[in-house]
Order: structure tokens, then sequence, then C-alpha cells
RNA sequence: GCCCCCAUAGCCCAAUUGGCAGAGGCGGAAGACUUAAAAUCUUUUCAGUGUCGGUUCGAGUCCGACUGGGGGUACCA
């Protein structure tokens, strides 16, 4: 065992054996009275191989997975693939094999990865989200939810692709409004779907994020909060000419309802159909090309807030709830149909939208507020200037308002509505509800059926003890989208014959957004392979919730909403006794190189199989947390996984040139040694729970360095400081480079593995300096610094610095006018004139 | 447009949370070893913290304004 050299090939070799015997990291059932931590990597989608993002956001995981353990924690920290989705479906499209192959060959790529690269997964829990075991479970929330009213379907417009002829989820339209696959322009199309109603728990969603404050990374609790996107203000009713019902709008200022000179309705809103079918032929020609052209419009046209404003005259008046006007209805699609109530008042002299419009239909314009510029100006009237007056102000033309501010004209003008009965205060959201099923074939079944003859029309949901409702095999179905499910066509596995009745019932065609899988599979890890339930609660009640949850920032919003929510959801049905998935959670960054996103058609990828392969698991992972802080992007071109393998070697000789036996006397060792080596053990923990790996490296190479120099100088190889500066090293190592820390270990006499060892606690007495260097000032500038006893008084503190010449120079003549005396640190001498 | 984050040496980054700006690495230079090179080792080099102002005995750190960079989001009523 004895090398005389460090060659990481060997190492690996040499320890993935003992490692894959001895299992470490498999969590057994057992209690064991230590407390436990849940660590959690997000989980991989398998395409292809393992990347540097992996390797960046694993390497962090696990150095916190084994730091728990070394401070007595029992740790789950488990993997799995998130296996269901497009892209293996697409696969399948174009190279004619089934998405199973396609999927689990690359999931067996990435098992084999990682077994180099040697997180330390319990790989006793493994699931794959496309394997029926896995889905069964999608199927059973589906159906609770279902069950709850929080499962529903409704037509609504979707987000259309023209060429690939399905529907897309929001996130998969990019920021110009194109499809991210066929890169053809979106449209919108009115379709049956099924969603999950979410918008049901936006408070809570908003309000635990409080909790979390800290914990969470600031810009992800931004993100989900403007994401909610809550807004206070009221709902106002109003009457419209010929038409029965009151029409609610809303608004966040209800202090500008005097101003309101007409009506904006959605053009893709319901209510707008309704409202023009008693109008004229010619307005509801009008109507029917202005809404045909909107949808033909591309996102990216539709969201140019500079674009001109358009709309047409809906043939109708509303009444003025206050004044008994009438003012005019319109529809125009800078109105959104699924925000508020698709309608809105409009008041153009106080919102710039409205202007724009009033002023390209030359509709009137009425200034409720007086709103002064910075130096109390007087500012121009909006239908002269086009600028509308959005600041705050005082209430004119406003009878029962006028000379009220801004906020209390709010409040008294919802007063007023709610005594007449014509609106009141409310809160609306800008979250929607959550979208679910998807026109594919790779993802889970919908567990619904669909009545036929008599029970046309009907749904009932599938045997919960019948399920899983498996996939059918590919074989024989055309997979390419058409706008319709692929499963539809699977005519004998949608057919499903009631035994009861005999009549014929249809399956749902349709598979869940593959969000839903990813929505709860933290729990799945817990009892992974029971077949009786989802998970266990025991087990969530032991392991719940995630201590610690680290990956891309880019699931900031859908998939950590989703899982918040469904947690939420679990909670309200009593499986689990926490509303919040996810502790603390830890976003790294993305690896560049040179200063740019690294991409195959860009021919700057960083592969991480070549990596791996050329430097070894360990000097790999020390780089990636070297590199810097864990949040902060990577420029490959900054680093150097040739320094970090230096680095390794270095230690690796220091702990081959240790002499002495194992279990020797401390104590008796070298006291600088022992000193620089307990801080060092008294100090890492910290770093390491703050995420700063960047620094815990660091000082390990600086510990590496002090012990060479102390090899190499007068205390030699034999003394015990040595020993215990080496051991403590191959203990620390072992979160970042897990192979020669193993190594190192052994070579110390120690029995395999170092993961198991436990962080010794840092010798107080050694921590505690009894010299003490203090600074001196004098107007702020260092003059002299002193060296005193660890007990001086802070008099003595100040005679001393009284007593320096160099200080006494830099007085001179000088009047004192404090002294101030911050111990240990520093004597500052504040003087005047 | 609105919201958030960042700015320290040629480069990547530290700085006990208001107390002597430097821990570590990369790169550069010199030297040792070598026939030579690589590897290894030793030594060494380098900024006053983006700009302006404020608070303070004292500011990289706190506050304000600005500049530059990055990210998120946007007819959301």
């Amino acid at each position: 065992m004895q090398n005389e050299t460090y060659d990481f090939r060997v190492i690996q070799e040499r320890w993935l054996p003992v490692w894959e015997a001895k299992e470490p990291f498999v969590v057994k059932p057992e209690p064991t009275g230590r407390p436990t931590k849940y660590i959690l990597d997000m989980f991989p989608y398998p395409s292809g191989d393992l990347h540097m993002g992996h390797a960046e956001a694993f390497c962090f995981g696990d150095i916190l997975a084994r730091y728990w353990r070394t401070q007595g924690y029992d740790v789950l920290h488990p993997i799995g693939w998130d296996s269901f989705g497009l892209p293996a479906e697409n696969a399948a499209i174009k190279r004619g094999v089934d998405p199973r192959e396609w999927t689990y060959s690359n999931i067996d790529q990435q098992k084999a990865s990682f077994r180099t690269y040697a997180p330390s997964f319990d790989w006793t829990r493994v699931l794959h989200t496309s394997d029926p075991e896995y889905y069964r479970w999608n199927q059973w929330l589906f159906l609770k939810m279902y069950e709850r009213g929080l499962a529903y379907r409704k037509d609504s417009w979707v987000n259309w692709d023209p060429v690939d002829l399905t529907v897309l989820a929001n996130e998969q339209v990019l920021a110009d409004g194109t499809s991210e696959r066929s890169g053809a322009m979106v449209v919108k199309k009115k379709l049956t779907q099924w969603y999950f109603r979410i918008t049901d728990y936006a408070e809570r969603l908003l309000a635990d994020l409080d909790q979390l404050e800290g914990r969470w990374p600031a810009k992800v609790l931004g993100m989900q909060r403007n994401w909610i996107g809550k807004s206070e203000g009221a709902e106002v009713f109003f009457e419209i000419e010929g038409h029965d019902e009151k029409i609610p709008v809303f608004t966040t200022r209800p202090d500008t309802l005097w101003g309101a000179t007409f009506m904006v309705v959605a053009p893709d809103a319901d209510l707008a159909q309704e409202l023009v079918a008693g109008a004229d032929e010619a307005t509801r020609e009008a109507f029917a090309d202005y809404l045909a052209q909107s949808q033909k419009q591309s996102e990216i046209e539709r969201q140019n807030a500079d674009r001109e404003k358009t709309g047409v005259f809906l043939g109708r008046y509303a009444t003025h709830p206050l004044t008994g006007e009438r003012i005019p209805v319109w529809a125009a699609d800078y109105v959104l149909a699924d925000y508020g109530h698709g309608a809105i008042m409009a008041v153009p002299a106080h919102d710039q939208r409205d202007l724009d419009f009033a002023l390209a239909f030359d509709l009137p314009i009425v200034q409720v507020l007086d709103v002064r510029g910075e130096e109390g100006e007087e500012l121009p009237n909006p239908a002269e200037s086009g600028i509308a007056l959005t600041g705050d102000g005082v209430l004119v033309n406003s009878p029962g308002l006028d000379g009220l501010t801004k906020a209390e004209a709010v409040a008294e003008s919802i007063k007023t509505l709610e005594e007449r009965g014509t609106g009141k205060q409310a809160i609306t959201y800008r979250l929607r509800d959550w979208l679910i099923s998807r026109q594919r074939y790779w993802g889970t079944p919908i567990p619904i059926l669909h009545g036929t003859g008599e029970h046309e029309g009907e749904m009932k949901p599938v045997d919960q003890s019948t399920l899983p409702v498996e996939l059918p095999a590919s074989a024989g179905l055309d997979l390419k989208p058409k706008g319709s499910s692929p499963l539809g066509a699977a005519t004998e596995w949608a057919t499903v014959e009631d035994p009861e009745t005999g009549a014929t019932w249809l399956r749902d065609p349709d598979t869940m957004d593959t969000f839903v899988d990813s929505s709860w599979y933290y729990f799945r890890f817990l009892s992974p392979t029971d077949s009786t339930q989802a998970f266990d609660p025991a087990e969530a009640k032991k392991w719940g919730p995630v201590d610690q949850y680290v990956g891309g920032v880019e699931h900031a919003i859908l998939h950590l909403l989703y899982s918040r929510f469904i947690t939420k959801v679990l909670f309200d049905m009593g499986y689990i006794d926490f509303e919040e998935p996810f502790l603390d959670m830890l976003n790294q960054g993305m690896v560049l190189q040179d200063g740019a996103k690294m991409s195959k058609s860009k021919g700057n990828l960083v592969e991480f199989a070549e990596q791996l392969e050329s430097h070894g698991a360990d000097a790999l992972r020390v780089t990636l947390a070297f590199a810097g802080p864990p949040e902060d992007d990577i420029d490959w071109a900054d680093v150097s996984v040739q320094g970090s393998a230096k680095f390794l070697a270095r230690a690796w000789r220091v702990a081959r040139d240790v002499t002495s036996e194992p279990g020797v006397d401390f104590t008796t060792g070298d006291a600088e040694l022992r000193k620089a080596t307990h801080h060092l053990l008294a100090e890492v923990p910290k770093l390491v729970e703050d995420y700063k790996f960047n620094v815990v490296v660091a000082r390990l190479m600086e510990q590496v360095n002090v012990t060479r120099k102390a090899i190499d100088g007068s205390v030699g190889t034999a003394d015990p400081a040595v020993r215990e500066s080496a051991e403590a090293i191959a203990m620390m190592l072992s979160l970042f480079a897990p192979y020669a820390a193993e190594d190192m270990w052994a070579m110390l006499g120690h029995e395999a593995t170092v993961a198991l060892a436990q962080w010794p606690a840092a010798d107080e007495s050694l921590l505690v300096e009894n010299e003490i260097k203090v600074a001196v000032q004098v107007g702020g500038k260092v003059r002299d610094v002193l060296v005193l006893p660890a007990t001086a008084s802070d008099a003595d503190a100040e005679a001393a610095a009284l007593a320096s010449t160099s200080v006494q120079r830099a007085i001179g003549d000088k009047e004192i006018a404090r002294v101030i005396v911050r111990l240990p640190k520093i004597v500052s001498i504040a003087t005047k004139g």
C-alpha cells in the first residue's frame, strides 16, 4: 500500500471497491439515537452523461452530507432520476427507439459517472420517476387532489406550437415568444386542460416565504414573491346597460374612481363575447376581426409595451357606480383575460396604458389627483403631455374625497363602495393555476375515465386499487406531435369496460407535466420501495423536511413553488407535520468558459467525463470547491485543476511522511503546530455551515503548508503534532477529496472509512493566546503595534500605548481628545486640532 | 420601466461582521535539483478596496447618490 508518489488512478481503484463493499452511506432503518440531516441535491434529468453543472452541484451537496456525518448526524443523502419528459420522446421520434431505451441507458451512464465521482449517496434508495412504481403515486396524488377539488378541468387559452402541434408549458415559451423546441412563434389556442388549483394556496405560499428568510437565497425569495404577485386594492362593480349581471373589475387605485372614463375588457375573455353579442352587426364584425387579429399576434408583439394601443368599441355603456355617468365599454388586448376579472376601469389621467388608449381613441380624460413635481411645481396636463400622473398627490374633482391624500382616499373610497354595495376591498394574485396536462406520451397517464354513449360528458376517477395506470408500450404508436395525445390512439389501452354495467369508458389520453413528478420526489426517498403508500409518514416525521437542498437557480420559481404547494397540500391532508419542504437552500452558480455559457454549438464545452478521466474525481471536486463562493459562477479559464492536484499530492505526502504510531499522545507534540491544527478544527465547521467551501480549502492548503514546514524543519516526522495535523487534514479533506483522504487515513494506520470519522473537538486551551497584538491608531492611522499579555486591562493598554515613542511622535503637540480601547484589537487615540 | 445582486493585486478570491487590507490559489520573476526539460521544492513580486459624499475615534464593511457589470420580471390594472 505504501506508494511513494500520489497517483489518483491507483487510489481511486483501491478505494472504490472497498466503499462499495462496505456501503457506509446506506441509512439503516433501526433507530440510532443520533440527530438526523436530510441533504438533497436536485435530482438530474437523464439527458446524456453528467455535465460540469452536475459536478458542481453534487460536489457541494456532498461536502455538506459528508460534513454532517463527521458531526455525528445520521445523514440521508439519496439520488434518483427525473426521467420522464420531452427529450426522451424527441430522441425516440428521431431515432425510432422506445423512450425507455434512451432514458434508461442515459441513467446507466450517469450512474457509472457518479460511481467514480463518488458522492456519498445511499444507493439503496434510487428512484426513477418513469418507473411505474413511482408514477403510480403521482396518480395517487392526482386523485387525492381531484377528491379535494384541487385538480380540475377547464377550457382556456393555452400556448400552442403551430409547428410541433402541441400545447406548451409557459416555461417552454422563450422570452421572444417562440417555442424553445421548434423555434416557431407560439400562438394561443383554446383547449380543455387539467389544472391544479395552486391559486388557492397563493397567500400561504407568499406568507410562508418569511420563514425562509435568511435560509434561502434572497434572490429566490424575491422571485417567488414576484411570481405570486400579490396586489391589494378593490373590486368595483359596474352595471352594464342591457346586461343583467354586474361586471366586477379589479383596481389597485380605488382612489381614482372618479377619474374612470371608460371600461376595457380583454377581447379573449368570455365577457367580451357576451357583451358584443347584442350589438349591431358592424360592431360584431369589427370585434370578430379584432379578436382574430390579436389571436394571431405573437407573444413578442403582444408583450411589446411600446406598441400602439388597439381596440374596438363593444357598442355598450356601463354606468359609473358613483357619478352615474354612461361610460363606453371597449375591448382591447392590453387587458389580460386571466388577470383579475379580465376587465378594467380605465383612468387615463393616472395610468399610462389607459392614457395611451384614451389618446388613441379620443376618450375623455379626467384628472382627479393633484400630483406635483419634485419641486412642488404643477405638472402638465396628461391630456396634453401624454404622460399619466401616477405619483402621489391630493384628491380633486372627487366629491367626498377632495383634499385627501392618495392613501386616505384609497381607504375612504373602499368604505364608500362597501356602503353602497358597489364594491369591496379585494386582493388579486398574478399567480395562475398550474396547467398539468400534456398531449405527450412520455409522462404519467392521468387516471381519469371519460364516459361514452349514455355517459358521454361524464368523468370518473380510476379506482385507487387498480393503480398504476401503466403507460402502454410505445411500439405501434405514433409519438409525433399531432395536437392530441398519442395515448388516445392506443385503442386497446384507452378502452375500459365497466365490469358492472358493461359501459365503455375511455382513459384520459393526456399525461402529467413532469413538474408533478418532481414536486414530491423528496418524500418518496423516505420509503422508496413501499408498495402500500406514496411515502411513510413516520419516516417523514423522522427525516422531514429536507434540511439542505442544493440545486440550480433555474428552478427558483416553478419547481420550488410547485414543491412548496404540494407540501402544503400533503400537510392539509394530514400526511406530514410541516408546511415547507426545504429548510435551507444553496444555489450553485454556473460553470462558464471564457465568461460564456458552455454549449456544443460554441465548441467551448468542458466535458465532465474528460475532466474526470484526466484529473480524477478528487482534483475536480477540489477545483470546484476552491474556485470561489459556491453561489458564484465559475469561469473554467480562471481555475487550475492541476493546481488542485498539486495540493492533493502535497497533502498526501504529509500523511505518507508521518512516522509516529497511531494512538500516540498528541499533547506531547509541538505546541505551535498543535495550535494551528486546533484553530483549524474550531474554525472550519463555521465556514462549512456558511457554505464558504473555498475558504475551507484555502485553510487546508495553509495547514498542509505549515505541517510540511514542521516536518522539514526542526519538528520532524515523528512528532505527535505532525500526526495530529495529518489526521485532521485527512478527516477534513474527506469532505472534498474522499479518495485522497481515505488513502491518507489508511497510511496513518486507520481502518476505512474516513467518511465515518468524527470531528475531533478543538482543545480550547490551545485556542487562547497568552499574548495579544494590539494596534495603536492615532487619528485613524496605525502608529505602533503593542505586544501585551492577554490579561492586560484597558488601562494597561492605554498606558502602554501612550508610552510608545512612535505614538508620542504621532501625537506631537496635539491635544488628546479621547482614547478608545477595544481589546484585544486596538487602541485608538483621537486628537483635537 | 420596476425589483434584486455584485465591484478588493495582472487574474480567481480572503478579511474574526466597524478595528493593522492578505489567508489560499493562478500567473509572473529568481533560485535549488537535472546533461536538459517536465515534475517537485524554496524565495519573491503586486492593490489601499469602481466614483463622490456622509456617519464614526476608526469604513472594504454602515448610509446616500452615481458609474459599470450581472440576473429576474414586465401592458398584472
